[in-house]
Order: structure tokens, then C-alpha cells, then sequence
DNA sequence: TATGAATGAGTCTTCATTCAT
DNA sequence: GATGAATGAAGACTCATTCAT
């Protein structure tokens, strides 16, 4: 095969994974058909099956795929982020907010699953890890917040946890609209309190 | 018709209705057949039909019935909780997570709908003006605990905001066992934090 | 049993019947719900179980009484009509005719069932003895015609089908309004003229 | 896509529609079932709609195509035969009453449409239109053979409906043997004398 | 006798998947 | 590799009929 076929198959592939996204997020599992996807995709239906063995493969992937990608941002935590523990913190929630504002096509599909957790064994265990994963990550900033008496002295997993609650829970609060982004920022900040107190910078106030 | 006949009747409406509640939250909309929900009431296909109009409008039913019987908890709360405002808080979140955690069934199908609001425009608006309707109901309190300074000073639309957010994403969050007591008892105090900061009762520390 | 009950049962059977023959001949034997019928008849729909062991005998019913009540029409010319043998097909087609824009109603039926012959055999059957014994019955009438030289010397039954497909043709051709009268009437003439040439009463042309 | 597969398509649509016209006009509508249909045409019926969307349009299409094929006999009469007038009608009506003999299928289908108007609205409109092309293609014969004096003197529109009641009644009257000639030739001048007086070609008596 | 709840056979229709071209 | 025709499993829904009340 020339390069120059390999490099065809990826795009082609790459479209028909895009398309899938779109409509898999639009209108969830059941209510998308194969036909859709390769309509949107610009392919005959049958070349969907060229690239993804069933309609199931191809949903797991779109979702498995897009969590790699997302997954650097939550599992190097200390790599990524510096600082005193409050503003390592304070920068995750930036970007973690700021990734989900702008993956909601991403997160519908998260969504979907979690509802679902049974149905999809194999995205339940990487999701679970990956949770898992982050309190790890997570864990030393924490620690350390929690010596300094920044941050409530609860036990890390359950921080963690509901963290991962509220930054789920924002995208099904009827937020579909990227572009509010005095919502946006308000939910960071109440991402932050669930860490430890936390004030406006720009607040007269102290707590 | 005879008061036994009616009576009869009552009660078999409710069996379906239990049964499609548990199939539904359990396989989703679209993976729940008619047949299984008759099956699991005992009941034949057609008698779903006799009850309901189609597995559309049951499905509406089984979700909007139950926001009925759970909105009493969250649209009356000065009327429900008494206190200083931090106490009616405490005392609401911990009514509403409790609410939640027993009532995981309903949970899941909110979070079916929430991951598909478009598909499901009767209850959109009604879980929109849901929201709305508590908004104005917690209102005065949050205005109170801000004037004393218990809370942080955000706009009301975004502290109840984030409140529905996390207590969503709670069920998300994996957490099925609803006897993990000590979990829930965690994410009340994560809950109360989103309002203001908040120590443990029996804490030592201060904050 | 007081005559008065039997009275009743006649009065609600009579309710049924007349419900059926409008329903069914506007929307056909399968479209028709016995529900549909019971309500027009401001019956539950288990009554015309009562009256009516199938749906499928309450349509046989329904046809075949009401062809009785045309019958004496059709099957007494020289008792019903008198005069010379023109006068007399004349009179009878006026009759007819009239008969049938006005039992439009079930005149549908009769196409329905005209439509689907092998269906119901017992109207078949009926309803091609009902021919027969018209045949013979306006038998003697063209016979004495032909003989004056006024009717065409085609045989009989020829002569008499022709005359019944025209008849039957009339309510197909798209007309449901029984007050077209120049329409009916212009019809009357063609169909005298199956029988022999005719001219206008009016006209001043002669044929 | 290759020219044999387009003919491979065309042939197989083909074999679906005969199938459907058979069925149809034996069983009507509401008795017919797409398995009967596929079953007929040696396909699954799956297949069935790869080529029809749905049964509905299926019968719409097999009765609207089929009245395309016979237009042409209807709608250009001062093309299609030659002669005087009576000449033209003559060769006119030996030509409907072939066509309808041998399509009895077809009119059998049209039967069940008549009796069912108000359900089938497209083909209503198709049918009614045709009606209407019908006697403005033979409205110039009419004129001449009435100015000439041997067609009787009515509105062209009666005398065309009436005809047309008697082509479409003719197969009403239990005439499902096309081989029983007689009767269609007795049938013939049955219609011809619809337009003006007639004498049998070999008849002795003049009229 | 009247009612209408219960039943389940029967039908259309959708759509993932296969496979010949 | 790409296409799309063919297949048939699966499911929602209708409705005549039965029968307990």
C-alpha cells in the first residue's frame, strides 16, 4: 500500500469517527442508525463497517478515544500544574471547566454511559480507573492543602469524588450554551469550594 | 362502576407503574420492551396498553408522577426546614440527599432524560421550571445567610445552580449502594460547602 | 319478560344496527372499530357483542336487511309500476334511481362488498339471486317492449345487467351529494336508454 | 452503480409491483399483507421496502402507474381512432372495454379505491383529474355527432360520466370471466348506446 | 343485560449486518 | 476498498373477543 493509501484510510476513518461523535452525542445510542453516521460522514453505510466492526465497537471507541485524550489534563496533575496547593487547584479547575465547556459533545457521551453504567462493561472499567487514576494524581496537592489548612480535611477520595460529581453534574444542568461564561466561571469557583473556602479575587470579602 | 372495581384498577395501574419505573431505570428507554415491563407485573402486553396510551406517555408518566411527589421537599423549604439559615440548609440537604440516595430508580431516569433533554420536550420544561420553582423557593434564605455572612455572596440562580449540579452528579458519581452511609454523609457536607463554608459538626478544627 | 323490555332491546338492537351502517359505510369493514360503533351508538362496546355475535355478522346484517327493505322495488315491476312497457321502465328507473341517491349510505356498503365478492360469500350469494330474480322479474316487461319495437331486441339478462351496472356505477362515479338533481336526473335518462332510444319529454327533437 | 444492477433493480421492483397488484386486487387493502406480497414475489419482506416505503405507497403507486398505462387509450381519443363520429365512439368503447376485460385486476383495484374515497385523497385527486381529461378529449366528437344528429343532445360532461359510471359498473356486476365474450360484446353496444340510439351491425331492425 | 378490563394474535416497520459486485 | 441490496429479527401497537362483575 502506497503511504499515500494509509494516509486516505486515516482521514476516512478519522471522518466516520467524527460523524459518529456528532451523532452519537445528538441523539444517543439507540436513536442513532448506522445510515446517519455514514450519511454525515459522507460515506456509503457500508464502509462504516470497513473501519468499525459493529455500530457497539464504534460507540465504545468514539467514547475510549476522546477519554485518552482528555485524560493528561486530570492524571498529571503536579506535572501540569505549580504552585502552593490552592493555586494548583485553582488552575485544574480552570482547565478542567474550560475542557468540558468545550467538549460538551464529549461529556453528552459520558453522560449517556453513566446512565447506563451495566450496558457498557468495558467503558465502566476505563471510566472507573480513570477516576481512580485521578485521585491518585490528585492526592499529593491535597495532602499538602490539607497540612497548609487550605483545604477541608476530608478524606481525599471523597473530595476527589465529588469533584468528579460536580464537573458531571454541570453539563447536565442545562448548560449547552458554551458562550455563558459568567455560568461558567461561577461553577468554577464552586468547583473550588468543594476543596476548601474560597473567596472572589476580586471580593471584598474574606472568609 | 363498583369502588371494588376502581380499587382494582388502582392498584394495577400501580403495578405497572412500579414495573416500569425499575425496567426503565434499569435498561433505559429504549432497551426496556413493553413486554418486559408487562412481565414484570405480571400482567399481559396489552394490559400496559389499557393503562397507558403508548411507552412514550408511560415513560413521562413514571418520571413526572414521581417529580410530583418529591417537589413538596424542594419547593416549600421555609415552609419545611426552620433554623438560621445555615440550619434550614443543613437540614434541606440532608433531606434531599437523603430523598436521593433512597430514590436511586428515580435518579436514573432523570439523568436518562438529562442526557437527552431534546428528545424529550414535556419533560424538559418540567424539570426546567422544576429548578426555576426551587430557585425562587430558596431564595430568601440565601439572601438571609448572605446578609449575615454564612454564605458566600453569589447570585442565588448560581448557588442553587451548582447545588442541582452536584446533587445530580451524585448519582452519577457510581454510587448505586445506597447503605454506603458513610459516602453520603460525605457528599451532604460537600452539598452545605457549596453554600458557604462548612465544618464538620464534630470537627476540631474550625474554619 | 314486559313488553317494555322487549321494546327496549329492539330500540337499542335498532340504535346498533343504524351506528354500524353509517360507520361501516364510510370507512369499510376494516378501518371500522366495533368501538367505533358502540360509540356512535352510545353503547359500550361490549353491548354489540350482546346483540351481534361478530363484527363480521353485524356487517352481513346490516347489508342484507338492508337490501331486503329495496327488494319489493326490484321485484314486483308489473305489480309496482303500470302502463305501456316504457311508461313502466321509465317509472322504474325513476324509482330506482331515486332509491339509490338517497340510500347512498348503503350503496357504499354494497360496493365495498361488490369489491370484495370472494370475501363474503353469503352477500354474494344474496346479492346475485337478487339480480336473478330481477331479471325475471322485468323479464316480461322487455319482452312485451321488444315486441312493440320500443326496447332493443338484445336478450334479457343483457339487457337487465347493463341496466344494474349502471346503476352500481352511478354512486362511483363521485357522486355523494343527493341534491345534484340535474345530475341524477340527466342520469335517469341514460339509463332508459339502455333499454331503448329515448328522447327527452321536453325535446323537441325526435329519435 | 453498473448498468446490469440498475436492471437487476428494475426487475426486481418490477416482480414486487406485479406481485402487489395481484394481491391487492384479490384481497384489498387492509387484507393484504406485505408478507402475502414479498411471499408472491419470491422476496423477503425486508425487501419489500428497499423498494416502496411504505405498504400504503406501495398501493397508491401500483394504481396511480397503472393508470398512467391506460391514459393514453382515454385522453387524446381524436388521435388514437378516425372516422365519423359514431365511428370514432364506436372504436373508442371497443377499445375501453378490451383494456378494462383484460385489466380486471387494475379495475378491481379502482373499485376498492371508489368505494373508499376520503381514504385515499392523492389517488381521489388523480382519479377525478383523468375524469376531467377524459371528457375534454371527447367533448369535440360529442359536438359533431350531436350537430350531425346521431348522438343525443345531453351536456357532453353527463354523457361522459355516465359512460364512464357504465365502464366502471361493468365489472361490478360479477363479470370476472374475460372469456365470456358475449357478454363484453353485449356490454360494447350497451355503451355505445349511452351516446346515441344503436342498431347491431348485422341487426335487420333499424332504430 | 350491560360493562369494560384483560388478553394475545397479527402486522407494519426499522435497521444492523452480510455479502455479491 | 467501497457500495448498497437483501435479509429477518425484534418490537410497538391495534383490536376482536371473552368473561368476571
Amino acid at each position: 500500500m502506497k503511504p499515500s493509501m494509509e494516509e486516505k484510510k486515516r482521514l476516512k476513518r478519522d471522518r466516520i469517527f467524527r460523524a459518529a461523535s456528532k451523532i452519537f452525542s445528538e441523539k444517543g445510542y439507540f436513536e442513532t442508525t448506522v445510515a446517519d453516521i455514514a450519511k454525515e460522514a459522507g460515506v456509503s453505510f457500508g464502509t462504516v463497517f470497513t473501519y468499525f466492526e459493529t455500530k457497539e465497537m464504534l460507540y465504545e471507541t468514539v467514547i475510549l478515544e476522546q477519554l485518552e485524550e482528555i485524560k493528561p489534563h486530570f492524571l498529571d496533575i503536579q506535572g501540569t500544574f505549580t504552585g502552593d496547593p490552592m493555586e494548583i487547584i485553582t488552575a485544574m479547575v480552570d482547565r478542567h471547566v474550560t475542557i468540558f465547556s468545550e467538549k460538551s459533545e464529549f461529556l453528552r457521551l459520558v453522560q449517556q454511559v453513566l446512565a447506563r453504567l451495566d450496558r457498557y462493561p468495558a467503558l465502566f472499567e476505563e471510566l472507573d480507573s480513570f477516576v481512580s487514576d485521578f485521585i491518585e494524581s490528585v492526592s499529593p496537592v491535597l495532602e499538602e492543602g490539607q497540612k497548609m489548612g487550605v483545604f477541608y480535611p476530608d478524606p481525599h477520595d471523597l473530595l476527589a469524588h465529588s469533584y468528579m460529581s460536580t464537573l458531571n453534574g454541570m453539563r447536565l444542568t442545562y448548560i449547552d450554551d458554551p458562550s455563558n461564561l459568567r455560568l461558567w466561571e461561577a461553577l468554577k469557583i464552586q468547583a473550588i469550594r468543594l476543596f476548601g473556602p474560597y473567596h472572589h479575587p476580586d471580593g471584598a470579602r474574606k472568609w
